[in-house]
DNA sequence: CTCGGGCATAAGCTGGAGTTATGAGCGACC
DNA sequence: GGTCGCTCATAACTCCAGCTTATGCCCGAG
């Protein structure tokens, strides 16, 4: 646990990242102005009066210390300054929504309509996804979400406690059929000072099992993946209990890790981490939908599954 | 633009994404929670009472409908639905932390000691993440950043305004000495109902170079390369003004669109967007660290450079 | 049995964000 | 040139979320 506490706070910050940086309702308003050009029509957009509008993005600004808009009699239109703030705004709006979407799924535990079990992965990093475009597509479907371990989306589904499961790993719980819809990549990663970040060549299987490396503890879905690639050799340097303490210790350079490239987005294109190329080993598993053999999923469960395939069949 | 509108807004919200979120500071007491294992811990860590901090986190879990952690006279531990509430947060207050630092430099205009120039795309997607990896390893040293175009950058390094500049494309400015620290990869995606969505087959040139496509303008660093990459042929669909625009275009279904790896993230990983391979033309471009010929970066600007290249040497 | 860490409750204060009402700048149009 | 219409800014007031201090309950450790 010391360790994920380092990984995650690595620098002491100054103690409130919420007085520095503006609250939702002023990144929503920043993006409705930047979309709409106007801070009224931003304002109305939102449910609040213009004055509201102009006064939030002016405490905006004197927060941030920078002018984003310029006013017009003719318009507001966002400044240099402003669109780079907009954009980075976007990234944190965008998260929310995600934020938004799996917790409205959860909330809706008792009274909805389509329930879906997950496991943790998929429902951590792939499921506000697919339900933000779920409800682009039905807006009016309520959703529920139970996250837990393969066994526990099978009972769910055979209980008929849920209408649509999703697993990771190379096993179909009995009693269900699936459908591969992805296929999640282990990737190996390191700090970018670790010697294995300059490399010219990648690494083999040989040199993998032979290294210490940061891992999920035994028994876990990413590990056994990794093992059996190996041929049933894994030197753990740390043994952790989820991915993302995993990844924490990866980026406080504790040494090499092996995870889901699912779990890794902005970490990867900024180098705050670097992939390090394997080859001659396949480190993936299948993602795949579940349901009760013979229950082909239909209505709603059918339009998330066509969600994670493409293209409606 | 309207397109851009609809690409954005494509479902109408609820009005007030603010409402159903909590607010950062709730979010970053929820992960403190997690990391330290104790209310009044957590609170203590950001610098406010104990009391203050139950009571934000229960107005949290009344907003949510679920219960995040169970307190005992010993502490507090996350729920399974805590744990996965924490998750989607830390994605969140990450958003908040690359916001953060981008506009600390942005801010530090004026009296900062390093001064980047930086080209939009490397500003907005990979100029956040590197300046949080500086600061933990010199939390002490403020950072200014200018966004502009090559000839931008150019002017303000020789100009002795910026310390250290980045730029992308073909043509290293004259003047300057460059080092190229990474590629960024131009992709083809499309909405997963694309038809294209369902190839076996990667696309060859000649196919890319017949489709219209939704494309940046003309004159564009990514309009460049892929025009010369196909040698001169593209056929717009539509022509967008910034790299968002075209995203929000092709997340709408407008049709298969060109852009820069590092403007998508989570859209790739949760299907939103899907990568449609190509064959036989290499979409790449080179970004590169600049800086006045002759004037090696030292200091903190030496500090950055390593840091986008890797180990520092 | 008492002490201490951990959480909950109560009462009071404050500031931020909202509202309505009003004014001022500027282009369009008759 | 007046007048409309759209824009944004300012002022005065209300209200509530979140903070604080003070206090009490629970429960395990010594």
């Amino acid at each position: 646990m010391s360790d994920r506490d380092r990984g995650l706070a690595p620098v002491e910050r100054s103690a409130g990242l919420a007085h520095r940086v503006p609250d939702l309702g002023a990144l929503e308003l920043l993006l409705a102005v930047a979309r709409l050009g106007s801070l009224g029509r931003a304002a109305q957009s939102l449910g609040i009066t213009q004055p509201a509008a102009s006064s939030r993005i002016r405490s905006m600004e004197r927060q941030l210390g920078v002018a984003l808009v310029d006013r017009s009699p003719r318009g507001s239109s966002l400044t240099d300054a402003g669109a780079l703030v907009t954009d980075w705004a976007r990234r944190i709006v965008e998260a929310a929504e995600a934020f938004d979407v799996g917790a409205q799924a959860l909330r809706d535990r008792r009274d909805s309509r389509l329930r879906v079990a997950a496991s943790m992965t998929i429902a951590e990093y792939l499921l506000p996804g697919w339900l933000i475009a779920l409800r682009a597509e039905r807006p009016d479907t309520a959703v529920s979400l139970l996250a837990g371990n393969s066994t526990v989306v099978a009972e769910r589904l055979l209980a008929d406690e849920a209408d649509l499961g999703f697993v990771e790993g190379p096993t179909v719980p009995a009693g269900l059929d699936a459908a591969v819809i992805a296929h999640d990549h282990l990737i190996v990663v390191t700090a970018p000072d670790h010697p294995w970040a300059r490399r010219r060549k990648p690494l083999d299987a040989a040199e993998l099992a032979s290294t210490p490396l940061i891992l999920r503890e035994k028994g876990s879905g990413t590990r056994q993946v990794l093992e059996g690639a190996l041929g049933g050799l894994a030197r753990p340097l740390i043994e952790l209990s989820s991915t993302t303490a995993v990844k924490s210790s990866a980026l406080s350079g504790a040494g090499p890790a092996v995870l889901s490239e699912l779990a890794l987005g902005e970490e990867l294109s900024a180098r705050r981490l670097v992939r390090i190329p394997v080859e001659g080993i396949r480190l993936r598993r299948a993602l795949r939908a579940v349901w009760p053999t013979g229950h082909r999923p239909a209505g709603p469960a059918r339009d998330l599954l066509s969600l994670t395939r493409g293209p409606a069949t």
